[in-house]
DNA sequence: TCACTCCCTTACTTTTAAGTATGTACCGTA
DNA sequence: TACGGTACATACTTAAAAGTAAGGGAGTGA
């Protein structure tokens, strides 16, 4: 398991790649979450899958989780340090992205 | 199939993400490639993933094929005009995913 | 006529990712 | 005693991606 990983873009879009990371960290973008908050933020995303993406971009060092030992529990993440470095690279994506999108409407056959 | 990606980095996942993609653009970001070529470049491809890939990357425009009518046939791959805007993109990926590889191997344990 | 090269295609199997459903610990309140 | 709210865990099922293996067409050289 311990594979250097060939090609340092397969790298972010392993770090990146889940069905809900990407929505997950732009959440997180804006501002601290609560794991509820990101539940009803992104319907239609499963308990199971919530809590998997944030422990994967929890061991990326991306985010943080943070347990405050109340009753009812409360847990909360945020964007760490390391995660704010994402951001520039998640605008670039996202231009890219929108701009292919359009592209794509445009021209439907080629 | 008509539905448009909420995520505009979704987007670019969907365009890079396959297991083989980022070789096959790395590859072809340096100079125009043979079918060959690829399949001797990246030697743990099998030739189904490689021409499915090839195939997709076509189709979102990224990638050029010409087939020369020759014996044995030819066909040339290359970076179409609109698949060099990916070439910005694809640095600040990796400038990203070279720095992440770099901190993982120093903390394995956090 | 047979083998060879190049660029695939197709059918089938395995692996990985995601979805669904249910259960749990905690403690305070009714 | 049962119930509610938060933040999960676990087992099982389904869907999507990738791997494996075999074949094919078209012309050329032997």
């Amino acid at each position: 398991m311990i594979h250097q990983r060939e090609c340092p873009i397969e790298t972010v879009i392993h770090v990146l790649g889940g069905k809900w990371k990407p929505m997950i960290l732009w959440h997180l973008m804006e501002s601290t979450k609560r794991y509820n908050d990101l539940e009803k933020l992104i319907p239609d995303v499963s308990q199971k899958m919530l809590t998997q993406h944030l422990r994967d971009l929890e061991q990326e060092g991306v985010i943080e989780r943070t347990v405050y030992p109340t009753v009812p529990p409360k847990v909360e993440y945020s964007l760490s340090e390391y995660g704010r470095t994402l951001i520039p690279v998640a605008e670039v994506l996202c231009a890219w992205g929108e701009n292919h999108n359009e592209r794509k409407q445009e021209e439907p056959a080629s």
